[in-house]
DNA sequence: TTTTGTGAAGACGTTCACAGCC
DNA sequence: GGCTGTGAACGTCTTCACAAAA
């Protein structure tokens, strides 16, 4: 998503789509598994089944890596690992700075899916001076004030901000300043962001409202108010992948 | 997600299409922030800038509610909070409950954005006895024992799973068994759940590892190892909007 | 045989561009 | 004139189904 790709140069470009590349960290994570407990190798219905999609998604896909199988076989587990991380960039350290050390900054500091996918938390960052030198995750929190000479001295690239919606856009232009081109986002704001600079958001409260949507369709096929009859069958997206998508509400007025 | 269900479009007469759905909460928050500012109506172009889209895509999503605005006008603010709101299920009380009290659940318990939006946190759970009976977010938190009376208590239907990921698929399987149907789950695990019931999940590590995989095409591009050389330019990015391109990102204070 | 890799078909989603109404 | 609503064009993603390889 947010990288759009301008055009599509189609002919020998090594472009793999978005869905598939949305993809790809849950394979990793399936293959990972499957590597501490020691298996060898393992078919496309067999990992798909265990990333929750289905193995013609799986097969095509991978076909986008390249041919890493054998047919009869299956993939090589190990291989498969290196090959996805390799593609992700995960084999290369990236220093990460959290903005916005409240229950959800130390939630993610605290994350340990973090460093072990090549990801390191170069610094905890808030605004309020009464957190600065304390430790969360092991990490002392530094003060605001320091961003950009944090972001400067560690060759930060990715950073999070996990701090309320009215700070988001402020921390945002700070972090992109001081040479931050990649963002997650977990305030509820859209933000501005110069080209070249990709944002993903993480929205929770959209999350509980599609699910509120597909939820109101369950119960009850009749009834209801407004619109003309509209039978349908549970609307089941089971798919595994979620896609986040949204954006948060603010307040409702009664 | 989970096993490999069987398609179904269902989605005949009045479907709204799944894309559209997960921007509504976008176009609701941003409709909520001009209602508190008193503005009367706003044009397509105007509030898909507020809400980071495109306004074609904007009037194609609100036309599959119906017909809310006017011609040379605009819509009416107020009216199209209210017909998002009950599109997507808002104007019913929905509780929720949350399991796993650590960092994120208790992030989660003060997310000010569930109240606000006909979301009320009916319980907090946690496997952990230390913690029974401790408030978070003002709500004293229940041990896991009581997990069903609780769901049938208050008639719950959406759960919220934030605990480790070994206990995920545990905590998903009694939560099913005593009548939820919607989960939003942020514990690192694929879920298996029965036809009927909805998993969304929200996966902070796949996002950052999304980013990873963007950000490593930034920065210049050196052939890995392998096949013929892939030099490519950096990647402009076309939109002018920010705006993610296959899901939505969004939201969540600190 | 078993299982991959992939064209082709189809479903879905986005954008265009303009007719229709204010 | 301004702006919505929407058919049609276009692009992307998923699924099918089978040839090719081990």
């Amino acid at each position: 998503m947010a990288t759009g790709r301008t055009h599509r140069p189609a002919t020998r470009s090594r472009g793999i789509p978005e869905a598939t590349v949305a993809r790809l960290p849950l394979y990793l994570r399936a293959l990972t598994a499957l590597s501490e407990r020691s298996v060898p190798t393992v078919s496309s219905e067999e990992l798909a089944a265990a990333a929750g999609v289905n193995s013609a998604k799986l097969r095509k896909d991978f076909s986008y890596l390249g041919s890493y199988g054998t047919r009869g076989v299956g993939y090589d587990v190990e291989y498969l690992v290196y090959q996805i991380s390799r593609e992700l960039g995960l084999t290369q350290d990236w220093p990460v700075v959290i903005v916005g050390i409240g229950n959800l900054g130390a939630a993610l500091a605290n994350y340990g899916g973090f460093a072990s996918r090549g990801f390191r938390v170069a610094a905890l960052i808030d605004a309020d001076p009464g957190l600065t030198g304390k430790p969360v995750a092991g990490i002392p929190v530094q003060h605001t004030d320091d961003l950009e000479k944090i972001i400067k001295d560690d060759r930060v690239s990715i950073g999070v901000i996990a701090t309320p919606a009215g700070a988001a856009q402020q921390v945002c232009d700070r972090l992109v300043a001081a040479g931050v081109t990649s963002i997650l986002n977990f305030a509820p704001t859209v933000l501005s962001v110069p080209d070249g600079v990709d944002v993903r958001k993480v929205d929770l409260s959209i999350e509980l409202q599609i699910l509120a949507f597909h939820e109101q369709r369950k119960s009850g096929e009749e009834s209801a108010a407004g619109d003309g009859g509209k039978a349908a069958a549970v609307t089941p997206r089971d798919d595994a992948d979620q896609g986040p998508d949204g954006d948060v509400p603010a307040v409702m007025p009664a």
